[in-house]
DNA sequence: GGCCAGGTTCGCT
DNA sequence: AGCGAACATGGC
């Protein structure tokens, strides 16, 4: 498989797994990714290390499972190539954050970084709910719980891994089940909601792929549970859209104020103000920033 | 122990 | 419209 250039597959996948290490059913350790795909209903542990450099990046995909036709294999192909980014092309956003010598340095400081991609917007959406308003390590925790309880799992030479849950399998765990894992009852109820609409068919997430992002705000935002972050956070990392700003994010209101402000967080109206600069490539520029924040990278201030 | 975390909803002026 | 509380939990 081969990325457009540049890519940082350490970066990248590091991203995805949070930080290097175990993330609910994913592992990244020793420059493998190990993820177990649910592809059309068939599991399939994909495992996944760069044999290329940032410059002329090259990727090797291996897949193992219990049934794998010419077709499973070409769908978790793709599903990988998704989920890992490989097909961005980073160029007009590279040319943009130029202008603006603390974002250049931070961009050179992550070059090749692509946006990694949740494997599905329902994953994605449950994701996005339950970490709202809770630190990334509690989110975590509740993740692996819920990944542990309810997803597929699959045995590889005595090793079980884990995909993310089924919508079946979080409706039928009812607002109770949900709520036993350590969920608040409200976020309970939202995800096992969400399930219940996507499991019966009255709720065709993949469907909003084809609409424009007014059309996909309108109709996420009608759930309970999602708001205007959520819905931003899932432009970036589910339907993988280019100009994604997650208005509110505490966080972000917090590094952009370190970058931009002398060290006083912006409130979440002047981010947004600030971000329109960045248009339309504020997803990459959200995404480095946190990518920056995790790593430990050290923000100049202005 | 108190306070806060990569929000959202709900009920009150 | 706009404001504050509630939500649930782990770490500092």
């Amino acid at each position: 498989m081969h990325p457009t250039p540049p890519y940082h597959f350490d970066l990248t996948a590091g991203f995805a797994t949070f930080f290097q290490g175990r993330y609910g059913g994913d592992i990244f350790e020793e420059g493998i990714l190990h993820k177990l795909l649910d592809v059309n209903g068939h599991l399939c542990l994909s495992r996944v290390h760069s044999l290329g450099t940032v410059a002329a990046p090259e990727l090797e995909v291996e897949l193992t499972g219990p049934i794998l036709n010419n077709s499973v294999l070409d769908a978790a192909r793709q599903q990988i190539a998704w989920i890992l980014g490989i097909e961005q092309d980073l160029t007009g956003f590279y040319r943009l954050v130029k202008e603006d010598d603390a974002l250049a340095s931070l961009a050179e400081a992550m070059r090749g970084l692509h946006i990694p991609h949740v494997a599905s917007i329902y994953e994605a959406l449950v994701l996005a709910i339950l970490g709202q308003q809770i630190s990334s390590h509690v989110a975590q925790v509740l993740r692996t719980l819920l990944i542990e309880r309810y997803g597929q799992s699959l045995d590889i030479d005595g090793v079980l891994y884990r995909s993310f849950p089924r919508p079946d399998a979080l409706a039928s765990a009812g607002v109770d089940g949900l709520h036993a894992l350590g969920f608040s009852v409200r976020k309970s109820e939202y995800i096992w909601e969400i399930s219940r609409q996507v499991t019966s068919g009255t709720l065709d997430l993949e469907g909003l792929r084809a609409r424009s992002d007014e059309e996909v705000a309108q109709a996420l935002i009608a759930l309970r549970g999602v708001g205007p972050w959520t819905v931003h956070w899932l432009f970036i990392r589910a339907f993988g859209r280019t100009d994604g700003f997650p208005y509110g994010d505490l966080a972000l209101c917090r590094i952009m104020g370190q970058l931009f402000n002398a060290g006083t967080p912006f409130t979440p109206e002047q981010a947004l103000d600030y971000s329109r600069r960045w248009s339309p490539y504020r997803s990459y520029v959200t995404a480095y920033l946190f990518a920056a924040k995790r790593s430990g990278y050290a923000f100049p201030s202005v």
